[in-house]
DNA sequence: TCCCGACTATGACGATCGTCATAGCAGGCT
DNA sequence: AGCCTGCTATGACGATCGTCATAGTCGGGA
């Protein structure tokens, strides 16, 4: 999660991720960023020089290849692997970290499109990118459990869809009951 | 939705709603509320006092009340209601709205979550009596249909998110195949 | 040695933000 | 008439935004 040893550059887009996932991509500069991640501050126009916009659309993407790591992720942990306990692994993490951290951190992804996408940003592009990637990692790792790919496609729909939902929700309650609900209510579901 | 004899003040904060929608809490400024809404400048600081936090936040409430009419209105068409019928009734609008105007405008509540919660605003406690407020709407439906209380309020918390999480999904693909898809999928679990 | 490329430092620009101060207008009441 | 109150008009303040221009530092190859 955290490295000591990272460039400049990858400090930036990290540093990125996280303020939008707190303040919202319009919410955070880009003078924030480079503080954020102890980056000369000269250093940000010479490795983005597509601005603000290379940056977030970055980040953005940078996010849904992790996402798409812990997804993947499951399948090693497991010694059984099931739809619905694939489901409660992505909402684990955030249990964690709501629990550990608070819940001013929520998904990047979710804070983007709310900002960008209305605004007819360059960034809506990568966003697009971002969810279908992630998308096509979590449906990927149904289809290794035996289930028919085009369910696949349509569970995994339903699983991204309700856990960023349940995250908006636990977020403004202050409370992750949310994430436990969704997942015990979507499990005979699932695994059906 | 639109009336013509709305008050100044009204339309302010009307607007204020569709602006969040759209470029999201931040990226929405009051200049651009007053002008949309075709108010008298020196309007805004007579009507709200309390500054753009006042605005936003009762842009929040508003649309939470918004959103609760329309769980409840859904009694009086249906014939035989039933849960998976209300979760279809909230989605057909989405659909609607994005089939329509297309898909610029989201949910007002996500966008000021994702810019405010984490930013620790104030309107993070009025945010909080929306969803509540909302969610309390939905379940109070699902009593009506017979649905045990504890249930109902479970069942509630699983469509909003979905539905929230499927609204994002939607309008990052320019697709409103997600809310097709997540009606489909819950339609057994909720009325089995 | 010189130079050249990658990287960093710093200051400034114009635009826009939320907020405020102040003045002007209308109409009802006494 | 005079006045008070609800509402509108307008200009400005300081802060912050994304971006840019320019100069400085550093190390390795010719």
């Amino acid at each position: 999660m955290a490295g000591g040893t990272r460039s400049p550059r990858e400090r930036m887009v990290y540093s990125a991720v996280q303020l939008v996932r707190t303040r919202g991509a319009n919410g955070t500069g880009v003078r924030d960023v480079v503080e954020h991640a102890r980056a000369p501050r000269g250093s940000f126009q010479h490795y983005f020089p597509g601005g603000k916009d290379q940056l977030v659309g970055e980040a953005v993407l940078w996010a849904a290849d992790y996402a798409a790591d812990w997804a993947r992720a499951y399948r090693a942990t497991a010694r059984r692997p099931t739809p619905a306990g694939l489901f409660a692994h992505l909402a684990r993490q955030w249990k964690q970290e709501f629990g550990r951290r608070g819940f001013d951190r929520g998904c990047p992804l979710m804070a983007a499109a709310a900002d960008l996408v209305g605004a007819g940003s360059v960034v809506a592009e990568q966003l697009r990118d971002a969810i279908e990637r992630w998308e096509a990692a979590v449906a990927g790792e149904l289809v290794a459990m035996d289930v028919p790919p085009r369910r696949a496609k349509r569970l995994a729909t339903l699983m991204i869809s309700t856990l960023e939902g349940a995250i908006m929700s636990a977020r403004v309650r202050g409370d992750a009951g949310p994430l436990t609900t969704v997942v015990a209510e979507l499990a005979p579901l699932l695994d059906g």
